[in-house]
DNA sequence: TGTACATCAGTGAACGCGCGTTCACTGATGTAC
DNA sequence: TGTACATCAGTGAACGCGCGTTCACTGATGTAC
């Protein structure tokens, strides 16, 4: 039976949030619209009426998926101190996130997948990515060279996360993270947490 | 009808080679078992005659592929000197390497995908990522350091070339390769191309 | 404000399709004498 | 060395299954008068 308007933006909410776990917990190709839809407590014959395409849901799962990520990091859209930026990196490497990806970093946990995904999707992680490095690189000081920091940050940060978790629990996976926490440019905004 | 010795293996060489092409270019769950065997010159049926499963091949196919790649850094198996380590990083770094997943670093290729794998494949991962990191750690002088250093190169180029293969061909793409390249620790690596 | 009707969110069966895997069969290769 | 037979790599049809998507239908919601 038809639902209410706001019945009907609660169930799309649903949908998108449950999508934007499965995605990263399961990946793109192994997650099933009717899987999405189970989990957001309704029948997969529904799915239609709210998005014409998986592919539609996926690219707006990720971008969802960003937004929940830089609130993390920037709860008000203003430039994170560095306690957030500290906190940030640290809860980033750590085994919660390595073991919970539904609610970690879309793009770590999806970035090789996307590789081979609609340019919708390239869309979503290219400007979530976006919104990311310049939240970190307004965090620290130095215009050009910031920026330039913050997309290492993030080369290093999703590689050894998305290594981590594609060679299981080996002595690798620990190692990389451990290695990246001595990064020469990632241990200062460890130790001297200062609020700017 | 029945095969030569000879012919059996040239077989299942060529069914590894197909698989560790295809996988790096499409994806693991992309790549179909038919679409592996045509490309090999054979039919699907007689896959089972060569591997148990799907999942044993992409093992094999992985392991496959980090072979090609050490022999690409260290031909004999020695620790390569300056200019090789140079030469590997400029590569991977390059162009070439973002559009031709093919033939390059199976890290980059499946880290995100491999996650939710079985564990043979993560162990063919991290068995190759740790022969890639020893060789990498052998051609800078320092033990320990030598190998954290290892290690945070492969998060950075690893994290790098997967970020911009996954945001397709926007600025982001060519921003991240450009920092890593400027990394503190990589960027000395390339100027001084000295012979050990 | 009340009534009559159109809309449409959600259900569950059904669609075609491609997947990984199995199987009966073929005939050259390998083996035993 | 030659012959008789067992082996098995490769073929192509077939299997069951789950996928994304479509559809007829239901009935509460929204709209028009």
């Amino acid at each position: 039976m038809r639902q209410s308007r706001q019945a009907t933006a609660e169930s799309r909410a649903r949908i998108v949030k449950a999508a934007s776990h499965l995605f990263r917990r399961n990946g793109l190709e192994a997650t099933g619209v009717a899987e999405v839809m189970q989990a957001a407590g309704l029948t997969h014959g529904g799915f239609y009426r709210h998005f014409p395409s998986k592919d539609a849901l996926a690219s707006e799962a990720v971008a969802a998926a960003f937004d929940e990520r830089t609130r993390v990091l920037s709860p008000d859209g203003r430039p994170p101190d560095g306690a957030a930026l500290r906190a940030y990196i640290e809860m980033y490497l750590s085994n919660g996130h390595l073991e919970h990806p539904e609610t970690g970093c879309p793009m770590a946990a999806l970035a090789s997948e996307a590789a081979h995904a609609p340019p919708e999707l390239h869309s979503a992680l290219a400007i979530g990515g976006e919104r990311l490095v310049d939240l970190i690189a307004s965090a620290t000081p130095g215009d050009e060279v910031a920026r330039a920091r913050a997309l290492r940050l993030m080369a290093s940060m999703v590689g050894a996360v998305a290594i981590a978790r594609a060679v299981g629990k080996s002595g690798l996976a620990s190692e990389v993270i451990a290695a990246v926490l001595r990064d020469p440019e990632i241990e200062p905004l460890l130790e001297t947490a200062l609020p700017t």
